[in-house]
DNA sequence: CCAATATCTAACCGAATAGTTTGAAATTAG
DNA sequence: CTAATTTCAAACTATTCGGTTAGATATTGG
């Protein structure tokens, strides 16, 4: 329709980035994807239809099996990315933070806040909506991703005994997945309707127990 | 086929249990509501189809819709049925021990192995399976259950109180709400296949901590 | 045995669903 | 402009699914 033959070149030449020939896609590839996240995020895996997706993701049918595959192909797609998404964002709150309370509240926070975002629908898709697929790639996923997020926890707590911010005998392993397990659990209680601010309390209140020392001890509150 | 109208006589006089005329049910009603739940235990409710819960319940098509009524209701009916098993037993474990230990020991134990129960799908119905139901009633059922949970788990706090396992400044409702969140996490690190023998040792350790009170002495390991 | 009643088996029907095909449209290459 | 290439929109097809119907079967009552 407009002609941009010599922008081609141009874009060749200075960016190297030569368009590819054929008629363009109407939609971006990625954004797409997150639009995927969101609708298998609201509906679960099996409550979503082709047509949802085709709907929610707009982008046509033939180019949906051609781009990203069936159902499942998306579903993993989806999956991995909003894992590095909010893998991401979870380390930032963790290890943003000087004092050790200060991430361990930040990363529990961030957990219900995001669980409980207006526009999203409530809970978190690896919590809550991932685990109900019955397939045994997702299944290995879910399990390394768990068990990287306590790691990431557990390499907080040992940041916090280099500072002092608790005692060098500080149970960091098992302290750290109860820290995801809290997650958890507040996650899920999201889903079902809890209001954030209740969240929020209870996300608090289990920062304060899960820096207990076994002395007694919970590291400075401020 | 039998000639039992002598019979049917008599357990009308004897027991009153007159036997509906017509011809009799296949199947047990409260049985086949059994099955029901592993079927939607195994693959969710999205999952589940018609023809899944004809299959599992050993009901034909024409029977099923005219003694349960369509998916939804059966799912109603099982979750409902469900709950009051599962919550006597968690009662149980919660106000059979003497101390408070093992009865917050009791209940996390028991949450982690019926999650993990050879025979059964990995989780618990209520827990992993019925919030990712996008329907009100069911909705609003989880919240009652969940709150009813905390509640039974308070009130074991507070028994622990008057007898001395625990002060009497203990934060009762914080720490009830803390010990369901654990459940929850755990029963969902089940659901991906997390070994019970894992989640058990992680149970005691969530049990060590909810138990300390805030000057750090937790109440008396044995 | 016969009538009434309730359930069972099997088949049926329309709607929804997954995945593909077809032809038009938009773009690059030359 | 023409040819080649890629995507898009719409329609198509076979299958699955939810729910119902029809006739056979088993039981009670008399």
């Amino acid at each position: 329709m407009i002609n941009n033959k010599r922008q081609g070149v141009l874009n060749q030449m200075i960016h190297n980035k030569s368009r590819p020939v054929g008629r363009p896609r109407s939609f971006d590839e990625t954004r797409a994807l997150e639009k995927a996240t969101q609708v298998f995020w609201s509906k679960g895996y099996d409550g979503v239809t082709i047509d949802d997706l085709v709907a929610g993701m707009g982008v046509g049918r033939p180019s949906l099996y051609a781009v990203f595959g069936d159902k499942r192909a998306i579903f993993l797609r989806v999956l991995r990315a909003y894992a590095e998404r909010k893998g991401a964002l979870a380390a930032k709150a963790l290890f943003s933070p000087q004092r050790l309370r200060d991430s361990i509240a930040g990363f529990l926070r961030f957990a219900v806040e995001s669980a409980t975002e207006k526009g999203s629908a409530p809970g978190c898709l690896i919590v809550c909506v991932a685990p109900l697929v019955n397939d045994t790639e997702v299944q290995r996923f879910l399990q390394r991703t768990v068990a990287g997020g306590a790691a990431l926890v557990e390499r907080r707590f040992r940041d916090g005994i280099r500072a002092g911010d608790i005692p060098p005998d500080f149970p960091v392993a098992v302290r750290a997945i109860q820290v995801t397990d809290f997650a958890r659990g507040l996650t899920m209680r999201a889903r079902i309707g809890t209001p954030r601010k209740t969240l929020l309390r209870d996300a608090e209140a289990a920062t304060n127990l899960v820096l207990l020392s076994r002395r007694g001890n919970a590291a400075p509150e401020r």
